[in-house]
DNA sequence: ATGGGTACTGGCAATATGAACAGTGTTATT
DNA sequence: AATAACACTGTTCATATTGCCAGTACCCAT
């Protein structure tokens, strides 16, 4: 259906979509053009032209502000992988791992998630992260002391609270069978941070 | 926090919503008046300063479709609403009780809920809700053995572990420091069924 | 080499829109 | 009886915003 957009147009889009979100406002040609750098607004009346004629949006003659998003329900729910048993080695995003997707609408988090998690084990189960609840992991490199993080050791992938000493970090399940793992901090990676819980009782 | 809205500021709330819904974009004053058949402008002009100073919605001045929806999420389709501290002898359903409202997918859940319930306490913490969870409940007024139940005993509202006997329930909480509740079964009323658990650690 | 799509600058006119001001009448509360 | 909040009509003005025209420049496929 809908062309290939250039590296410019996704751009613009992208923009169209972040006021959106902001703001609840579609920008003007103006403040398209003062956020992507134009010196003229003609240059987002051409970019909208072309994102239109390829079906992405629909222009609303002689409205103000008058863009509405197609195709994607950017706004009502978005698709989210479930990455399943992270094979050894093997990055958390790796296609491979995908087992299904699972509509997660924007908002529903405070933060907004990049893909879901389905916990093994019970290691964190005084969290009330139980085994086979889906958590809602946004991707990030870094985390703060004492958030919950999903991070990688020699390959293994878990879910434990951060604890940030000097030099160190350790790992605290939420188990008393459980011990805390202390990792030299070059290490340790962190590859998301918990951002919410979704539990479903009647799953399989 | 936010006061209680007359019936014709809902209907021009509504209208709002419907509005975004449909276009995605927020309407004018004029388009206002036109949708609730005012003759002036400046009669929508007044219902909208009477939104933002209520709380409901933010209005940016100078900027045309300049009206935010506030708190909830605008675009309104598959939304939930929150069922906050029930007051005794008011049903749960009741309007009065809606916090706000979240979208949920349809799907997300194996059982589709009928509404959310934040939970309040610690007596279920065991079972991993805990306080402050929202949970999803399907509306129903039986329940089999061992599901996990809203119910209602005196004008009192609870989520419990049901535990069914031949004569009488049991409710179950899922923590050590709570005990069971013992109901016979004429004055057990269940409210509806957990199907599932949603919760955001950045949530206040 | 020619035409079309992309990616802009710059400017102008028409209109869409918000804001402010001056009123009228009703209802609820003090 | 006075005050405030509500629910409007009607008008004017400033400005926010769109739409369009005229250019420039680059790249790609015919």
């Amino acid at each position: 259906m809908s062309s290939k957009l250039t590296e410019r147009q996704q751009q613009v889009l992208d923009c169209i979509r972040e006021c959106l979100a902001d703001t609840g406002m579609a920008p003007t040609r103006a403040e398209i053009a003062d956020i992507m750098g134009f010196q003229s607004k003609n240059a987002a009346s051409d970019h909208l032209r072309a994102l239109e004629r390829k079906g992405y949006i629909k222009l609303h003659s002689d409205r103000s502000r008058g863009i509405q998003l197609l195709d994607n329900a950017y706004w009502s729910e978005e698709e989210l992988p479930i990455v399943g048993k992270v094979a050894a080695g093997v990055p958390i995003e790796a296609i491979e791992n995908v087992e299904r997707t699972v509509p997660v609408p924007q908002g529903l988090f405070k933060q907004r998630p990049t893909y879901l998690l389905k916990v093994q084990g019970d290691s964190m189960i005084d969290a009330g992260i139980f085994d086979g609840d889906l958590i809602a992991v946004r991707k990030s490199n870094v985390a703060r002391n004492g958030e919950i993080v999903v991070a990688r050791i020699d390959e293994e992938v878990t879910v434990k609270t951060l604890k940030l000493n000097k030099s160190s970090a350790t790992l605290l399940p939420a188990n008393e069978a459980y011990e805390p793992i202390k990792v030299p901090a070059d290490q340790l990676v962190i590859e998301g941070i918990f951002v919410g819980l979704i539990r479903d009782p009647n799953s399989y």
